[in-house]
This record gives C-alpha cells, sequence and structure tokens, in this order.
RNA sequence: GUGGUUUUAGCUCAGUUGGUUAGAGCGCCUGAUUGUGGUUCAGGAGGUCGCCGGUUCGAGCCCGGUAUUCCACCCCA
C-alpha cells in the first residue's frame, strides 16, 4: 500500500455536519449584510504580490504564500545573472528595486524573480484593488460584502488556520461615521442571531498617533502600538518593559501611563478632551469616537460596544476608527471580528481622497467558539433526503425509479439505492446511516399491486400507500 | 521565524528495563434473520508502530533528520 494521503498544514476537510454548521453561519452573516444595502463581490483566490506586499506591515509580508511563476521559473533569474555578469556595479535603471547582483541563493533578493502571484491575505485590499479597477464604473459610495478563504503562512494551533474565512463588509468613498456605527449595528445584530455573546471594542488610530505626538515619538508609532496592544496579556509591569525595550524614555513611559489611566474613568472622552487639549490629531479622534456613539446609542445594540484605547490591531492600512469583536463566554475567547477606517488604501492604488471603512467576521474562528459554547441548532439538514426506495432486483429498481422522480417533482429530496441487491438490510441500513426517515420497500408484489409499504424508521413502524401517498404526509 | 509537544488498526487510545507472534474498546465484514435498520448473540478481517537514516545480536521503545498535531512566543480572524 502507498504512503496514506494527507494535506498541507494547516488546512482541514470539512465534513456533511461541518459543511452545514459552516454555512448557517455564512448564511446568518449574509443575510445581515444584504439588509443594510450591502452587494455581493468575489474576487481571484490570487492577486500579484505587488498588489499584496507592503499593507500589512513586515510580519504580514512575511506570512504571504507565494505562488512560483509556471514554466521555466528560473530562466528570469538566471537572464538577470547573465545581463548582470557583465557590470561591476549594477545599472540602476535597469532594475532600481535590486541593488548589486542577485545571489542565486538569497531567497529575498531571488523571490521577484521566481514569483510574481501569491495568496491573498485579506479581503480589504482585493476589494480596494477592485474599487480602483473599476472606479469608472462604480457608483460611491460603493457597498460591498465578500465571504471568501484566505490565506496566511502562519505557525497553526487553536483557532488559527492557514486557510481559514472571512466575511467582509465595507463601505467605500463615504467619509460619514454612520458607516462605523452601522458596521457596530450589523456586529451586533449578526452575532444575536447567531447567539454568541460579545463584546465589541472600539477606539481610534488617531489617538494612538496623538498619543505617539504627545510623547514625542511620532517615530515610534508603530512599537507604541503593539506594546499597548498586548496590555491585556502583559500587564501593567509588562507594558513598562515592553516600552523600556523599544527605546521609551521613563517621560514617556509616564505618559503613556497616565494615557491608560484614562481608560479606567467615568468619562473617558471628556478626559481624553483634556488630555489631548493641544493635540488636534488628538482631538479629532476624540469627537470621532463621540460622534459613533451618539449614534450607536440611536441604534442600540444588545451587546457591550466599549471604548478600549488600547486596541491597536496590527494592520497597518488602518487610519481611522478600529473596531474588535471578542467572544465573551466559555473557554475559548478568541477575537472573531475586526475593522476599521481606512483612508489611504485606495491612494496606494492610484486613487486618492476615497476614505473606506469595513468589518470582518472570522468565519473559522466563531465556528471554534459556536462549537465550544454548544451553539449550533440540531436540525440543520430539514431539506436533505427524506424516503429511500429500496428494492430486489432489476425490475423493482426501474419502477422505484420513476416512483423517486415523481416524489422529487412534488419537491420531496428522494433517493433510489443504486446497487442491485437482494439483501434489504443492507439498503435500510444505508438509510440509517445517512438518517433518512422514511424507507419504501418495493418487491415485484407492490410493483404489481401498486400498494407499497413506507417505514418509518424513527419508530419502526410501517403503513401501506398508494403511489401518491408515498411523498405526501411527510 | 523561536521553543516545547504529539504521531501505534477505519476511530479513540494502551504497550513495563530494548527481547518470541504489538493489544483493548468502538467501528467494519459474515452469519443467526434466503424481504426489514438502529438492540442482542456467534465468528472474522484489518497494523511496513508517520517517514528516512543510525546505534544494537535484537528497536514501537534509544539517537539524528524530516513531516504532522497541539501549545507557548511572535503576530493575528
Amino acid at each position: 500500500m502507498a504512503a496514506k494521503p494527507t494535506i498541507p498544514q494547516g488546512t482541514r476537510d470539512f465534513d456533511a455536519l461541518t459543511v452545514r454548521r459552516r454555512k448557517h453561519i455564512l448564511q446568518t452573516i449574509e443575510q445581515v449584510f444584504m439588509k443594510y444595502g450591502y452587494m455581493p463581490l468575489e474576487t481571484p483566490s490570487m492577486e500579484y504580490l505587488q498588489t499584496l506586499t507592503g499593507k500589512y506591515g513586515d510580519e504580514g509580508d512575511q506570512l504571504l504564500f507565494k505562488i512560483l511563476n509556471s514554466g521555466d521559473y528560473l530562466k528570469k533569474l538566471k537572464e538577470f545573472q547573465d545581463q548582470a555578469a557583465g557590470h561591476d556595479e549594477l545599472d540602476q535603471t535597469y532594475l532600481p528595486s535590486m541593488n548589486g547582483k542577485v545571489n542565486a541563493l538569497d531567497s529575498k533578493l531571488t523571490l521577484p524573480f521566481i514569483a510574481e502571484k501569491g495568496l491573498r491575505y485579506d479581503l480589504t485590499v482585493p476589494f480596494a484593488r477592485y474599487v480602483v479597477m473599476n472606479r469608472n464604473e462604480i457608483t460611491f459610495p460603493f457597498k460591498r460584502y465578500q465571504m471568501q478563504p484566505v490565506w496566511r503562512a502562519d505557525r497553526p494551533q487553536k483557532g488559527r488556520y492557514r486557510e481559514f474565512w472571512q466575511c467582509d463588509a465595507d463601505v467605500i468613498g463615504s467619509k460619514s461615521l454612520i458607516n462605523e456605527a452601522e458596521l457596530i449595528k450589523m456586529y451586533d445584530e449578526a452575532f444575536c442571531y447567531l447567539n454568541i455573546p460579545v463584546s465589541i471594542r472600539i477606539n481610534n488610530r488617531k489617538l494612538l498617533a496623538a498619543l505617539a505626538t504627545k510623547i514625542n515619538a511620532p517615530d515610534k508609532f508603530i512599537p507604541l502600538t503593539v506594546a499597548l496592544d498586548k496590555l491585556d496579556k502583559t500587564g501593567e509591569s509588562g507594558l513598562i518593559i515592553d516600552l523600556e525595550k523599544a527605546g521609551f524614555n521613563p517621560t514617556q513611559t509616564t505618559l503613556v501611563l497616565e494615557f491608560l489611566s484614562i481608560s479606567k474613568s467615568e468619562s473617558v472622552l471628556t478626559v481624553l478632551k483634556s488630555f489631548f487639549a493641544e493635540v488636534p490629531e488628538g482631538l479629532t479622534g476624540v469627537n470621532e469616537l463621540e460622534e459613533i456613539f451618539s449614534y450607536t446609542n440611536l441604534l442600540t445594540t444588545k451587546n457591550l460596544v466599549s471604548i478600549d484605547v488600547t486596541l491597536a490591531r496590527g494592520l497597518t492600512y488602518y487610519t481611522g476608527a478600529i473596531v474588535e469583536v471578542v467572544a465573551n463566554a466559555g473557554s475559548f475567547k478568541p477575537s472573531i471580528g475586526g475593522g476599521g477606517r481606512y483612508d489611504n488604501l485606495t491612494g496606494i492604488f492610484g486613487l486618492p481622497d476615497v476614505s473606506g471603512v469595513g468589518i470582518s467576521f472570522g468565519l473559522d474562528r466563531i465556528y471554534d467558539v459556536m462549537e465550544d459554547l454548544n451553539l449550533f441548532p440540531i436540525n440543520l439538514r430539514k431539506k436533505e433526503t427524506q424516503l429511500l426506495f429500496c428494492h430486489f432486483d432489476e425490475a423493482t429498481r426501474i419502477h422505484a425509479l420513476s416512483l423517486c422522480a415523481k416524489a422529487r417533482n412534488n419537491n420531496i429530496a428522494a433517493e433510489v439505492y443504486p446497487d442491485v441487491t437482494k439483501k434489504i438490510a443492507k439498503q435500510l441500513e444505508y438509510a440509517d446511516k445517512n438518517q433518512i426517515r422514511y424507507a419504501v420497500i418495493i418487491g415485484s408484489n407492490e410493483m404489481e399491486s401498486g400498494n407499497y409499504v413506507r417505514k418509518d424508521l424513527s419508530n419502526g413502524t410501517q403503513v401501506a400507500l398508494s403511489a401518491e401517498e408515498i411523498y405526501t404526509n411527510i
């Protein structure tokens, strides 16, 4: 026997039950998206690396799955090396991005020559690319939803996969903060339908940028946000160590801690205003949060929506409001959704001054949480096979086929046992294993008399029925 | 990318200090029941012990490598 086949690390097969449950989640989310006026969109699983790189930070770029070029993928590299061989110093106009000769063993420098495509890392960047590509056909504000798999070359562990699905809704070309409020409401609604208790945290990147300005370290914005984001894990003492490692001085650290203490006060927004009295960007951020909150009060959510000034989120393209949803019950409480406003994403692709805002649901983690909390509805297979036709020979099988066709014409999901076998037990077992409730047993007597036996496998009772009665009263 | 962990029958897992023919439960197949599943009883099949290499008279067990599982970092849905 050949070695058993396997699937790549971090990927999974889904059996019938799992697929049904995943579809249940997808349909629930889709229903909310549609109710709020979002239109569907699908994009290819692969994009040019040029489109993908530089949008997710250095860490993100490393997690991109690259696709090897087709054909002789080393050809371009060989040609380049041949041309470079004639020059001591590489002609910068020839390949400005390359500095010096490419060593065939250097993965990073070699990559552009052997791979030009990659699997998408999220749905937001492909969406921005789509909007810029189709800017002349699109009516702004443009609202779309997208539910497709994405890929990340991450180390898998619980709730972390290399292939997983995201469900995104985005509005592009509208600066109104009503969008933010509605998207938050959509989170609330979807998780209510799914019965998952969640806490929704919001923040504004402008506050974090303003903090960096206020402590005189605008160049250290990223390390600052990374340290803040980890606060709930590291605690305040861990934060102080992290800040010190990142090169912040004690005065700066003290200001950061002061900023943190604000989040604990009753009137966060008021205190934030005085804290950022001299930083315009900070004031803008506070005002935006205030405005969003005035709308969410209007829209009333069932789950708690709170301001968390430590919320940072990794994706570098966010510039305004940011939001994160965390499961709030059970032993497994991962982040199951996140989003925010991005002012410059389309600008990178050549369409400036078009702001976008969106949210994302993590299907796979939502699934894991629902499994953990035992939240899946029991009856997810209503529309599946109700009737199995059992038979004994070629003649009764053909007869069964015509009866089955009638049942199907009447919108009853029905099957004929495909193989000819004298063993009725085997056919009933098939029905039992596949949770098919009714079995119609067709022998030569039944075929001739037109009187059929229908067995209800749920209780073992049998009734004699006419051809039409078989598929009625199910 | 760093550190740890897991892998034995279709599934879940035992397997002692390195020693004859590697076990259990469930599942599967056959029969009791030549036209009745889910219950019961009787019998049976199924394993190059993840893969490659090494040590040894001898390896499921020890050593190296590799893949994979799960976990902690990192980061994130």
